[in-house]
DNA sequence: CAGGAGAAGGTTGGACTGAAT
DNA sequence: CCATTCAGTCCAACCTTCTCC
């Protein structure tokens, strides 16, 4: 099959809907598309392994495809919609024709002050970008400049923070790899390695694009220097645990397939992950101030990559800095690691791709083994096929529905509130757990097909803001005896992504017992040029999970779950996992049971009404039964305080929080008090 | 081939230290 | 400048799994 044929077929367009409600709950969606958008697959490209690999952004108007996404968000700016992001092909929103190269485009932008960008955010930002002249630089090789992993330590700060697919709209507009000549196979940069959005990438890639790239020099230092990460790179770190890939990492240690019958080792699935979870995200921060003008940063990072494009030769930059000795062996390294699946023991690769896995691995895998051994002589020489193409899917940040026609992507089963991630320098701290003690439990509903598909699952931010990936936190793969879930890393827009199967034979369900939580040092990722986000205190996440499904015409529609916000920090902070009532009437006097961590005997809690624009409409303190804590408690009893309007005729929504002091406090808690019966009626009746 | 001892590695909680606030 | 808080690192205990005898 032609890539570049079938990308002709794309009709890249999307519509969006945006939504200024802040949603924070599961499920619920600020951006969205609009019920009739699906992600498109072209033709032959049925099979689900394949969606991962080649997806292509498609919104057709007539796709039957309907939303039953329940989101409760209003949707505004819709006059938007079809001028911003509805895009014809071959347009681009601001009425220049699409890219048929790849290319930068440099535009003078100026910085939204922070409320206004709050404010335009609601506006199509592409249409106030189209007001900007735009300059373009031809990119020889888009991709494997704009990945991060492609970088060296010594250089990629900057231009790894502009790798950022995963910045929507730049995602969007900047579809490299949708034009014929911009395809990844075709691209001189796309290192064998580089070029898959894999964990192989950071291998080969590292020193691909930096002339300063020097660890790359020290076969020592292998993979971890190359990553490029700077944090890998200072001497003092010892090797992290977490690099053996979990508990799972010793030698012969048994492993498990996706039915539980042990796996077979193959040469695809190292006993000792040279991948590092630590995988910054690279993309760039879309922070208060930053939502519009972060696509600004990735358009002047792109500037840097043009021009290390423009001058470096893509193949000698590649291996600049290396010995050809040590590039081979990274070069096994990354097709070894490539495939990241569970090891299938004796069998061959290509009974784990065919058996153990769908297709789809086979697929990647036959790329990332055969291809990256490799080292095209030119750049344009190289035609092998890109195995993973990330920037045709849907970029990370982007809101997409849980639920669109009869596919409805549902957590079943919430993780805890808490969950301590591990740095890099430490051993994995386990995977993420299930309050009830279990884990987290994904479920695809209306799925009737027999072809298996692939749910990813990234670590998505939880503030107020919209949810993209986290740039200080990273999924790390997990595995081990009590890892019943088999599971493999990817990289797209240099955020880390595990892929688990989702199988029809378990009813489209998955227990997500492979995922660990991985925080990256602050320092690290705020000295990026282009990140404003900050780390400090910035430790609660979201699990994403997505789903992309092939339809019978080609299409795909992608879904997205997020679970409840995760606090990843180990600080003493009170934190409110359970509450014995979420409702009662404005009279309060019940008591009220909360169950989680870091209860104190002098904790408060503390209800709180605001209004919409935020202020304060009332305030009170809970009494607490200080009985029942002792020292540090996991529970508490409070008295729900009556509601300052004891006529309400609607139900009226309160947070309330624990305080253990001045800056100790947990997260908002929901509680709605209730009118009396009768006005409660009343009021449904209405 | 089974069982025990030891090694290796993963998990977890917490202490320590320096930086930031 | 000091106190507090936080981030990051390190350590130790415990557990599981594997290897060797």
């Amino acid at each position: 099959m032609s890539f570049q044929a079938e990308e002709q077929e794309f009709d890249f367009s999307y519509t969006f809907e945006y939504s200024q409600d802040r949603q924070n709950e599961p499920g619920t969606d600020a951006y969205s598309y609009t019920p009739n958008v699906s992600l498109s697959l072209p033709l032959g490209m049925g099979s689900p392994c394949l969606a991962t690999q080649y997806h292509t952004l498609q919104t057709s108007p007539v796709s039957s495809v309907s939303s039953c996404h329940q989101t409760g968000y209003s949707l505004q700016n819709d006059n938007h919609n079809a001028s911003g992001y509805y895009l014809p092909h071959g347009l681009r929103s601001n009425g220049a024709p699409a890219l048929e190269s790849p290319r930068i485009e440099i535009t003078a932008y100026s910085h939204y002050p922070e409320d206004e960008v709050e404010e335009s955010s609601s506006e199509d930002p592409i249409i106030k970008r189209g007001v900007n002249s735009i300059v373009t630089l031809t990119l020889p090789n888009a991709d494997g400049y704009r990945d991060p992993s492609c970088l060296s330590p010594a250089s990629s700060i900057s231009s790894r923070s502009c790798n950022s697919e995963a910045s929507s709209y730049e995602s969007s507009f900047y579809n490299y790899d949708n034009s014929p000549q911009n395809s990844p196979w075709q691209s001189p940069c796309v290192s064998p390695k580089g070029s898959s959005s894999l964990l192989s990438c950071p291998h080969a890639s590292g020193p691909a694009t930096s002339p300063h790239h020097s660890p790359s020099t020290s076969p020592q230092i292998g993979a971890v220097a190359e990553e490029g990460w700077p944090g890998q790179l200072r001497g003092s770190r010892p090797n992290s645990p977490c690099y053996s890939g979990g508990n799972g990492g010793g030698i012969g240690k048994r492993k498990h397939s996706f039915n539980g019958t042990p796996y077979h080792h193959t040469s695809c699935s190292p006993i000792h992950s040279p991948i590092p979870s630590p995988h910054g995200s690279p993309r760039v921060s879309i922070t208060d101030d930053s939502w519009l003008t972060s696509t600004n940063q990735y358009t002047n990072s792109a500037i840097v990559a043009a021009i290390n494009a423009l001058t470096t030769d893509g193949i000698v930059d590649m291996g600049e800095g290396i010995p050809i000795k040590t590039r081979k062996t990274m070069l096994d390294h990354s097709s070894s690691m490539s495939l990241k699946v569970e090891p299938s023991g004796e069998g061959t690769d290509g009974e784990l791709c065919h058996e153990d896995y769908p297709s789809r691995l086979a697929l990647k895998k036959e790329n990332y083994c055969g291809g990256f051994l490799d080292v095209p002589q030119h750049p344009y020489s190289w035609s092998k096929p890109k195995p993973y193409l990330s920037p045709s899917l849907p970029a990370l940040d982007w809101q997409l529905p849980s639920c669109s026609g009869p596919y409805n992507l549902q957590i079943e089963v919430q993780p805890k509130s808490h969950h301590r991630a591990h740095y890099e320098t430490e051993g994995s701290r386990g995977a993420v757990k299930a309050l009830s003690g279990g884990h987290p439990v994904v479920q695809l509903y209306g799925y009737m097909e027999s072809e298996p598909l692939t749910l990813q699952l990234f670590i998505g931010t939880a503030d107020d803001r919209l949810l993209r990936p986290h740039a200080f936190y990273q999924v790390h793969r997990i595995t081990g005896k009590t890892v019943s879930t088999a599971s493999h890393e990817v990289l797209q827009s240099n955020t880390k992504i595990l892929e688990i199967p989702l199988l029809p034979e378990n009813n489209m369900r998955a227990i997500i017992d492979c995922a660990g939580i991985l925080k990256l040092r602050n320092s690290d990722i705020e000295l990026r040029k282009g990140e404003t986000d900050i780390g400090r205190k910035n430790t609660r996440v979201r699990l994403v999970f997505r789903v992309h499904i092939n339809q019978p015409n080609g299409r795909t529609v992608s879904l997205q779950a997020t679970s409840n916000p995760i606090e990843c920090c180990k600080s003493h902070l009170p934190l409110v996992e359970k509450q014995s009532l979420d409702s009662y009437p404005a009279s309060g006097g019940k008591m009220m049971l909360l169950s989680g961590l870091n209860f104190l005997p002098d904790s408060k809690v503390v209800f709180v009404e605001k209004a919409q624009d935020g202020h304060h409409l009332w305030e009170t303190e809970a009494k607490v039964d200080k009985n029942s804590i002792k020292s540090v408690s996991t529970t508490v009893v409070v008295e729900i305080p009556p509601y300052r309007n004891q006529r309400i005729s609607s139900p009226v929504h309160v947070n309330f929080y624990v305080c253990n002091g001045k800056r100790k406090r947990s997260q908002y808690q929901r509680f709605t008090y209730l009118p009396p019966n009768g006005n409660h009626q009343a009021l449904f009746t209405f």
